[in-house]
DNA sequence: TGGTTGCGACTC
DNA sequence: AGTCGCAACCAT
């Protein structure tokens, strides 16, 4: 047999390098070799033994090349299948990132295996007239084995590869190469009986004196194998108890891998309920078609909130469980609550596995090998699930499917919604989108015919949604109510707790005042590193920066004209929280943001607190905005519907209207009527308003009508091109270049109309974030031109083909990003 | 003429 | 990113 060739993702972050390199694969790892393994590769001058994945075994090559060779291999399996390689790289070139960034999200979590070279002396008695080489050697004596990387560090001698070459050829030194694990696996130490014994027989071995030790093998007779600290825990004994029993040759103690459980409490069993009319025509309808293998795989279960989808989701994926059919739930971030894990391990039990980013390091990886070998069936978890290594996907279900948070932030900036379609369309799998405000571009793909639309109207416990009071503040303002609670929610907020009812309030703000400024000279403190007015925050005393989390003290005087007359702007949900406290002085309070949930374990103690209603008005921003079940809650609060209208973003309006909707939902899930107060400044916008009516067929139509008119997703794609750097002059002038080059192939494409598909560069809305400077040019490109302009802004800014000065500039391309601040 | 330093090209 | 080679510069 002869030897392979092997074309390589090189494990090294530079852009010059991020391209597949070619080695030879020899006919000693022929065999044993396939695409998906890692291997451990020569780079460079120096030969660097680094790690690299395979992408693609081919028999002949063309180039002429002196290729090296495959030094070893990682893996005994591919770590990642050919699908989720081929995915890989579709990520690549659709986001526009490294073929490593692409491959992060879909290896297994954790780089959980690092190469390392070791260098040890063999021969002791040779000596070198190079002062180099003597200085190796005798570092080597002195140490003994060592890694290659320290060795380096610790001599810093010039050339140095060359010297232990030289070395390594006289045979005096040798080199060798270890692969550590940084993630262990879990070990735990049992005991259990040795075979052969009847229990009696080891009676008497003990001995009737050694109680504790009797006792322990009763236990063990009992319950067969068992960890040692169940054992200590159960009777109250000590490990010497146990060696004395090891000693005496009847138990054996033994080291087991353990998985790490993700999930920690006892979980009730989630009972199967019945489907109502609607849910059972949405359960056939998808099922027919699965059934039947059918073209239509995608379908948008477009459900009013309290809808009941969940209980869809449940029977379709014990429906792909009879097939043998592996299912992947996506669930937003912050709505991966214990409240929804429950409901998915309540039914499943051990068949689940959960992914969520508040896992360590070691408990994801645990979860990901249980997908890998097959030891699960289902998955629930956050946007990186979607590359769950399952072999026989069957569904993908994507709950809220609307979520700004599937769609990556970091390279590769993926969507996953896009993503999901692009794997069940590979695998042969379905999927389901679920939501009750869809996307603009999934309602209107729904209207196309390109994704099936069912339909949920109604609340599953047969009660109408909320009743949605819409109060302008501006009135209130002219009524001589100055503050934040109108009459109407104040009222409502005594009626509720009078009834022993729950409330939650929403605004989407944190802290305490979102601004402090200068009633002279309108001077707004504005933190020093970000263009971003500071947040005061009272029980700390002192303003924080939302973006880079700094915090610095509140200034009695203007900086800028030494008045004394500052003051504090905007309320956030700490003063909210403050104001109700004196309100209702008797009523239990808690507030949910992300400055109250860093402790772990505080997100769930304030939703335990709020189940067992023992908080009378919980206060939260976004985060209590979705999943949330609570049977108790019938006034739902929110406190200024503008906060996210008022962004300068083209998604304002639909996200404005998502939020109330989502929110508004929260009340009435339970037997009693539901009630909403929904205050605003701007009772006259078509977001407000169809969010009133919750009428969401009205807001799409109105809103698609502008995106079509001023050219935004779903009928263009955007390409938002982000530069940014510590030097503005330098900031700008590239921007300026790139414009000009990209700018030039816009105005070929869309000649006298190019000045609407390209735009900038311009600072960015928030022109400074972490004293890095930020200029933005947005592409608006069509399905047919997106290709092309990839190629060249790939060329542009990443390949730096056109050699723009790049020195100490980053570049950021972000495809139909979510937000563009 | 040897030695140091800095930039640019290259990495299968 | 890391490394080597080459050219330019300096001290004899």
């Amino acid at each position: 047999m002869k030897h392979k060739y092997a074309r390589i993702i090189i494990d090294n972050s530079a852009s010059k390098l991020d391209k597949l390199f070619t080695y030879i694969l020899g006919e000693e790892l022929l065999e044993i070799t396939q695409v998906g393994m890692r291997v451990v590769v020569p780079f460079g001058h120096g030969n660097k033994l680094i790690k690299g994945l395979i992408i693609e075994i081919v028999d002949e090559i063309k180039e002429n090349y002196k290729f090296k060779k495959i030094i070893d291999v990682l893996d005994d399996k591919p770590i990642i299948s050919k699908n989720l390689i081929e995915l890989g790289i579709w990520i690549k070139e659709e986001y526009i990132s490294t073929y490593l960034e692409a491959f992060q999200p879909i290896l297994p979590p954790g780089d959980y295996k690092q190469v390392n070279s070791f260098i040890e002396i063999i021969s002791k008695d040779y000596k070198s007239n190079i002062i180099e080489e003597e200085k190796i050697i005798q570092y080597l004596k002195k140490y003994g084995i060592v890694l290659l990387d320290n060795l380096k560090k610790d001599l810093n001698i010039l050339n140095i590869n060359k010297h232990i070459k030289n070395l390594e050829n006289l045979n005096i030194i040798e080199t060798t190469i270890d692969i550590k694990t940084s993630i262990t696996k879990k070990k735990q130490k049992c005991a259990a009986l040795c075979e052969g014994f009847s229990l009696s027989e080891i009676e008497s071995i003990v001995g009737e004196r050694a109680f504790k030790q009797l006792e322990i093998v009763r236990l063990l007779y009992g319950n067969g194998e068992m960890t040692l600290e169940d054992i200590m825990m159960s009777l109250d004994t000590s490990l010497s108890t146990i060696k004395a029993l090891e000693a005496k040759n009847v138990i054996y103690i033994l080291e087991k891998v353990i998985n790490r459980e993700a999930v920690k409490r006892e979980i009730a069993k989630y009972k199967k309920h019945k489907l109502n009319l609607e849910q059972n025509q949405v359960f056939q309808r998808i099922m027919k078609n699965v059934n039947s293998n059918s073209v239509h795989r995608e379908f948008l279960v477009h459900g009013i909130t309290g809808s009941g989808k969940t209980e869809v989701y449940l029977q379709i994926v014990e429906q792909m469980l009879y097939k043998d059919k592996d299912t992947i739930i996506l669930v937003p971030e912050i709505s991966l609550t214990p409240q929804t894990i429950d409901r998915f391990v309540g039914r499943f039990g051990s068949n689940v596995a959960v992914l969520h980013s508040k896992l360590s390091q070691g408990e994801r990886f645990d979860e990901w090998r249980k997908i890998k070998e097959g030891k699960v069936k289902i998955v629930v978890g956050a946007r990186s699930a979607v590359f769950a290594p399952f072999k026989d996907l069957g569904l993908i279900i994507i709950d809220e499917e609307h979520e700004s948070t599937y769609k990556s932030s970091q390279n590769p900036k993926y969507q996953t919604v896009e993503v999901a379609r692009k794997r069940i369309e590979m695998e042969d799998a379905f999927l389901i989108l679920g939501t009750a405000t869809p996307s603009l571009e999934t309602y209107n793909k729904a209207l196309k015919g390109e994704v099936e639309l069912l339909e949920l109207n109604k609340r599953a416990n047969q009660l109408n949604l909320p009743e949605v009071v819409l109060i302008d503040m501006r009135e209130e303002l002219k009524d001589g109510n100055k503050s934040i609670f109108s009459q109407t929610l104040y009222e409502e907020m005594s009626n509720t707790l009078n009834k022993g009812k729950q409330i939650i309030l929403f605004l989407n703000k944190r802290g305490f005042s979102s601004f402090i400024s200068c009633r002279n000279c309108g001077y707004v403190v504005k933190c020093k590193s970000c263009e971003i007015s500071m947040t005061y925050y009272k029980h700390i005393h002192k303003l924080r920066c939302h973006y880079c989390g700094e915090t610095e003290e509140v200034p009695h005087i203007c900086p800028e004209c030494n008045s004394k007359y500052i003051k504090y702007f905007g309320v956030g949900t700490e003063q909210i929280e403050e104001m109700v406290k004196e309100a209702f002085p008797n009523a239990k309070i808690s507030r949910m943001d992300s400055d109250s949930t860093t402790k772990k374990g505080s997100y769930e103690n304030i939703l335990q607190s709020m189940k067992k209603e023992e908080t009378d008005i919980l206060i939260g921003t976004q985060m209590i905005s979705k999943g949330l079940d609570f049977e108790n809650v019938s006034l739902v609060g929110i406190i200024a519907a503008d906060t996210t209208l008022n962004l300068p973003d083209y998604r304002a309006p639909e996200k404005s209207f998502q939020l109330i909707t989502q929110v508004s939902g929260r009340s009435g899930r339970g037997k009693e009527h539901g009630k909403v107060i929904l205050q605003t400044y701007n009772p006259d916008h078509y977001s407000i308003v169809h969010a009133k009516d919750q009428d969401y067929i009205g807001f799409f139509n109105s809103e698609i009508i502008l995106r079509k008119e001023f050219l935004y997703p779903p009928f263009i794609n955007l390409m938002n091109i982000l530069i940014y750097g510590k030097n503005k002059f330098n900031v700008g002038k590239l921007s300026k270049e790139i414009y000009n080059i990209i700018g030039r192939e816009i105005y070929y494409i869309y000649e006298n109309d190019y000045k609407n598909h390209i735009i900038g560069p311009n600072p960015a809305p928030i022109e400074k974030i972490k004293d890095n400077y930020r200029y933005q040019i947005i592409l608006k490109l069509s399905d047919e031109s997106i290709g092309n302009f990839k190629k060249l802004v790939k060329r542009v800014c990443i390949y730096n083909e056109y050699n723009l000065n790049i020195k100490d500039i980053k570049i950021s391309i972000d495809i139909n990003p979510v937000n563009i601040l």
